[in-house]
RNA sequence: GGGCGGGUAGCUCAGCUGGUUAGAGCAGAGCGCUCAUAACGCUUUGGUCGGGGGUUCAAGUCCCUCUCCGCCUACCA
């Protein structure tokens, strides 16, 4: 038996604003991939959580007044609060702020240390306090006074800084790193991001500062209170941290270590494809399979913005289109990895056309045949005829295809096909006419009936990823038992027992109405 | 400025290493059906493949050039 581990990761969420479409976005993408990946026979572990250090909490903690734990509670708790309502079935929740984190960013620290990878230096340069970063001089313009520069890409005032800082031997990572990338052709993903990384790191890499001393609130640098970590060096650690990595809190990296894929924001694929790589190089650790980069959304043509007004909130989504038609919409209407444009009506036409009128219906008018003429139990199969068993073993084969799918992190193209089933079942009523064969041969209309309700359990069984509440409906209505939903239920072994008695019938996924005034 | 993508039917996108009449879904139109959530099926309208030049027997598909859009260039998914 080849290992059946799979660890996922979403990108931990910065405290410092609320959760909007782009982390439901984020994390709805990678529950897919668990459950998908859970149904395939595999041993998830799926993990999202906070990020909750650095200047910028500090700051909006005291204009809150309260004391910055306090904040980040707050936030992270919205975080939190958001992932039941959309079904996100995360095994563990990881935030920053905890010692079980704190423990392991202090160890890495170390192992850094000893492989000599870690020096102290000094970084002087025009830093912004707004955008918590240093700017170059081709990237500045003259401020009010001498003192202050304003960052053109920004508009963000920024003051020289000279500052201790510690740093870390990224330069000696360039060319391990390119035959690394050599080596793994797909270890970034989708190819865009990969060829950005490549070029950039082909330019040559500069040492990174890891440490700050103009702010404390983040983890200390080990035999040295007056640092503490910056960003990357402790965000990226709670990939391992939540894995027990030299804390002693829990013990999975044997298990789930390396990560077979981290999910991130393409903003952030750079720290995910170069540092922390090199972090793991240095710290002799083996290295993740797989960093993709999800794209972002525009919202009807326009970039989401508070000032423009037309940010989308986890709130606003279920609203307007439930945990499943969220969820369906948001990976259905854009190829993962590009980005997209969120546009309500398409979003209602999308959930219309597929949930409702797709597999919704296809449901619905089939199950209803069956309670009205087959006594309300699974009907009778005779003879198979090639139509029957084209549409089966297309059904059958779902599995397959769409595993090739998921592994590439394609999961609209895993969509398609099992809606093509879909579409497929929808003509095949059609062609077989079971209501006239009601009168003309009953048997055959049995075995009709009998190959829909299959092909059915078939589809919500693969679309139990994507739409966990509708698809189990649908499966109870099919009288299945709950263990028998996975995907190694997905073939003639353990179809449908005949004389099973099913209930009543009930519509799953209602249409929605076009209300324009919700665009917003 | 440098880098990476992309501009293909009204919309969202497929079109691999160049090769018969450029495809899909949605939207539109017509027909059919009546089991079903005014749902379903079939057929169909629609594209000088961003502009120009070149290579080739043959180019959305390769080369050059121009143009437009998006993103990255040290922390908004």
């Amino acid at each position: 038996m080849k290992n059946k581990n799979f660890y996922i990761t979403t990108p931990i969420y910065y405290v410092n604003g609320d959760p909007h479409l782009g982390h439901v976005y984020t994390t709805t993408a990678a529950d897919v991939v668990a459950r998908f990946k859970r149904l395939a026979g595999y041993n998830v572990h799926f993990l999202t959580g906070t990020d909750e250090h650095g200047q910028k909490v500090a700051q909006s903690a005291e204009k809150a007044g309260i004391d910055p734990q306090e904040f980040c509670d707050q936030v992270a708790q919205k975080f939190r609060d958001v992932l039941s309502p959309f079904q996100i079935s995360n095994d563990d929740f990881i935030r920053t702020t905890e010692d079980r984190h704190k423990k392991t960013c202090m160890a890495l620290w170390k192992k850094l240390e000893d492989a000599g990878d870690i020096y102290l230096d000094k970084y002087a340069g025009w830093y912004a306090v707004r955008d918590e970063a240093y700017y170059g001089e081709d990237e500045l313009e003259d401020g009010p006074d001498a003192d202050t520069k304003i960052a053109t890409a920004t508009g963000a005032e920024c003051k020289w800084v000279e500052e201790e800082s510690y740093f870390f031997r990224l330069s000696d990572y360039t060319d391990k790193l390119l035959k690394f990338y050599d080596d793994n052709p797909d270890f970034i993903g989708p190819k865009s991001s990969a060829n950005e990384i490549k070029a950039f790191v082909a330019q040559g890499l500069t040492d990174l500062s890891i440490s700050r001393t103009t702010f404390d609130w983040g983890v200390p640098v080990p035999g040295n209170d007056k640092h503490v970590m910056y960003v990357w060096i402790d965000a990226l650690t709670n990939y391992i941290s939540a894995l027990g990595w030299e804390n002693g809190e829990s013990n999975l990296m044997d298990q789930f270590w390396p990560a077979d894929v981290h999910v991130v924001g393409k903003e952030i694929t750079r720290f995910h494809a170069i540092y922390w790589p090199a972090f793991l190089m240095s710290a002799n650790l083996p290295l993740p399979k797989k960093v993709y980069a999800n794209g972002w959304w525009v919202v009807e043509g326009e970039k989401m913005s508070k000032s423009l007004g037309n940010v989308i909130t986890p709130e606003t989504l279920l609203e307007n289109y439930g945990s499943d038609g969220s969820r369906y919409a948001l990976m259905a209407e854009m190829p993962f990895g590009n980005d997209g444009n969120f546009v309500h009506e398409s979003a209602v036409n999308r959930i219309n056309g597929d949930l409702a009128n797709g597999l919704g219906n296809l449901a619905q008018r089939s199950l209803s045949m069956i309670a009205k003429n087959c006594e309300s139990v699974v009907p009778h199969k005779g003879e198979f005829s090639s139509d029957d068993k084209t549409l089966l073993e297309k059904a059958y084969a779902l599995p397959e295809v769409t595993e090739t799918h998921v592994n590439a992190m394609q999961i609209h193209k895993y969509l398609e096909a099992v809606w093509s089933v879909v579409g497929d079942a929808n003509a095949y009523i059609d062609a077989q006419a079971p209501w006239k064969l009601k009168k003309e041969n009953p048997d055959r209309m049995q075995t009709v009936l009998y190959v829909l309700a299959e092909v059915i359990r078939c589809v919500s069984i693969m679309a139990q990823p994507i739409l966990p509440t509708g698809a189990d409906k649908i499966l109870d209505q099919l009288a299945l038992d709950k263990s028998s939903r996975t995907f190694a239920h997905l073939n003639e072994n353990h179809a449908l027992q005949s004389g099973m008695t099913l209930p009543v019938p009930q519509g799953v996924f209602p249409r929605l109405e076009l209300n324009t005034e919700q665009a917003a």
